[in-house]
DNA sequence: TAGGCCATCTGGTCCT
DNA sequence: AGGACCAGATGGCCTA
């Protein structure tokens, strides 16, 4: 506190005010106030005011220093909300990454949800499912039908350029609940439609194994 | 220049 | 008693 300033406030109260501001890598100590030294010829309230003093500098100390700690938890917040980051994007406030990361929360439940009904669907529930005789023996229109079924399903969880595990990669953890469900479901499942063209060309994926894509399917293990 | 946002100080409360 | 947490007050900085 050796750079410490008197202010006179609007309540007419004197406060000590560090000039200096922390800042979020730097690591603040106790020591820092050890500058506040007593002297031998100091009077007992000089001495008690300049205890008070010690104790509120470790107060502010602490204070500040929670402060940082909250402030880095918040820009870990702001690392993980899409298009929040980059050189052209102005820095979230406090608030705004707030609501944003309370709303992305949302819209991945919705998506962890639309997941679910959509491997209830095609896989679990109903082997004679009506979606599954229109992928494998319907007609023309029907088959249209289950493919557009199929790309609004993988639309809805924001795929829209590619298919299969490699995206799933770059959307979501490979390690949380949602990829283990989805590669679990998905053992035995060849999709026989290529979502990836418009052309509607089928292909086989293999989604047992998380190395391949729609177009590499040989190269898989 | 007004308003938004932020850092800091401060006193109070609760917890260990 | 000391630390963590919280909310109010205050002043500085930035932007529209």
């Amino acid at each position: 506190m050796s750079n410490a300033r008197t202010v006179q406030k609007t309540t007419g109260k004197e406060v000590h005010v560090d000039e200096r501001p922390i800042s979020a890598t730097e690591d603040v100590s106790d020591n820092d106030v050890s500058d506040i030294t007593l002297r031998p010829s100091e009077s007992i309230e000089s001495a008690f005011s300049k205890t008070n003093n010690i104790t509120r500098a470790k107060i502010n100390m602490r204070e500040r220093r929670r402060m940082r700690d909250l402030n880095v938890a918040m820009d870990a917040l702001r690392e993980v909300i899409p298009f929040s980051n980059g050189p052209t994007v102005r820095k979230l406030s406090k608030i705004s990454t707030l609501s944003l990361a309370r709303n992305y929360i949302i819209t991945l439940t919705k998506s962890v949800e639309d997941l679910r009904r959509m491997f209830r669907d095609l896989h679990s529930v109903a082997p004679n499912s009506e979606l599954r005789h229109y992928r494998t023996s319907g007609s023309e229109l029907e088959r249209d039908m289950y493919h557009n079924y199929c790309k609004h399903l993988w639309n809805g969880i924001g795929i829209t350029h590619t298919i299969g595990p490699v995206c799933f990669n770059s959307h979501f953890d490979n390690q949380n609940a949602l990829m283990r469900e989805f590669y679990s479901c998905s053992r035995r499942y060849d999709a026989k439609t290529d979502m990836t063209s418009n052309n509607q060309s089928t292909s086989t994926l293999c989604m047992e194994h998380k190395c391949c894509s729609v177009r590499n399917m040989h190269s898989c293990k």
